[in-house]
DNA sequence: TATCATAACTAACATTTGTTACCAGTTAGT
DNA sequence: ACTAACTGGTAACAAATGTTAGTTATGATA
């Protein structure tokens, strides 16, 4: 029928990632039917594998795409030349703009990773155990520094990524603050709460 | 058959329920069969129905079980006679105590709630905002009484939640750290990012 | 011992699921 | 104009889903 020229500089596979990624972080996974899927991309289900070779594929690219963009970040962030604590502060403030601009994304790829089948489930687990490793290194950096205060690193990684993902709230909230404010608030309490006073 | 002797205390729709909790968090609600679900109190699916009426109503006990212990917690805080800052902190050591000791409910109902159906998912809804909003109500008097630093309330409350659903990882982590000593490092961090100083 | 509620089983149901096979129209390059 | 690559549709599949019906065995009580 009709070979409907995709829109703008996106192709059909990336429009139809972008809207699992929004049926995803609606509804999950494993809740979303390639018939859900097909029907907001205004399709019928099996024209879609025309584009994707399964519904498990979708969720592969959004979760390394994700995890790419991160780890690519990290790696700048360690080779600049700042303290420590500046080094946690660029590390969140990627992290909320993130969750800010690319909402669906990277909330669904932090969200339902766990349903990835074995050889990418295995490579995103250990990507994620080294990446907050990686943070948790730097925050040891700050307390040896006296930078940060002596607090279990690992916890104040888990508090920081986590407290992250609330930025879920933010988006589905009425009355929003700017993206701006958010972060701003965000990075007073969390880098006020790890800094020696 | 066996009618196999409850265990313990707990009736058979209790074992069912929290089995069901741990197969929710692991899997999600779901990607979780009444099949699975079965097999791990080792019974046939349809079994299952002696005992509860429906998938959906599992879900339905854990989520407002949970939503009313913290519900009934909160008018307790409410109700002392304690600064504000203290106040937030008896919240928040709540929150990660009950994350500590009912991991498996907590975290289900704060994950998996939005797979209720209606009239249950507009009631849980409802209790979720009107629980961030006392939060924020007290964070708010705080500021006011300069215990807590100018930020915006709604923010520290999703920080403060969000950071202790973070504990899951916790739960997972191989070496752990005791559940007293993460909930000091976590008081430190948050309370400390909200305080005055 | 006979009775009866409880709780287990087997079989089956109607849907929904992800996916494939096959076909038809459109577009781009020769 | 001819062909090949795309991209859409229809029909169908086997498997899995939540749930019901009907039956049987257990254990407490009378």
């Amino acid at each position: 029928m009709a070979k409907i020229r995709q829109r703008k500089n996106s192709t059909r596979k990336e429009t139809i990632i972008e809207t699992a990624a929004r049926l995803f972080r609606e509804r999950g996974f494993s809740a979303t039917s390639m018939r859900d899927l097909a029907e907001q991309v205004g399709v019928e289900a099996a024209s879609l594998y025309n584009h994707i070779s399964s519904k498990a594929e979708i969720l592969q690219e959004l979760c390394f795409k994700v995890a790419n963009k991160f780890m690519s970040h990290i790696d700048k962030v360690d080779a600049a030349d700042m303290s420590a604590i500046k080094k946690i502060e660029a590390v969140l403030r990627f992290h909320i703009q993130q969750m800010v601009h690319h909402y669906e994304e990277v909330y669904v790829s932090d969200r339902e990773w766990k349903h990835l089948t074995d050889p990418y489930l295995s490579n995103i687990q250990t990507q994620r155990r080294v990446y907050r490793q990686r943070i948790a290194s730097i925050i040891e950096e700050g307390i040896r520094k006296n930078e940060i205060k002596k607090i279990d690193a690992p916890t104040a990684v888990l508090i920081m990524l986590h407290a992250v993902s609330g930025i879920e709230s933010w988006h589905r909230s009425k009355e929003k603050i700017t993206g701006e404010v958010l972060e701003e608030n965000m990075i007073a309490i969390l880098i006020g709460g790890l800094q020696n006073k």
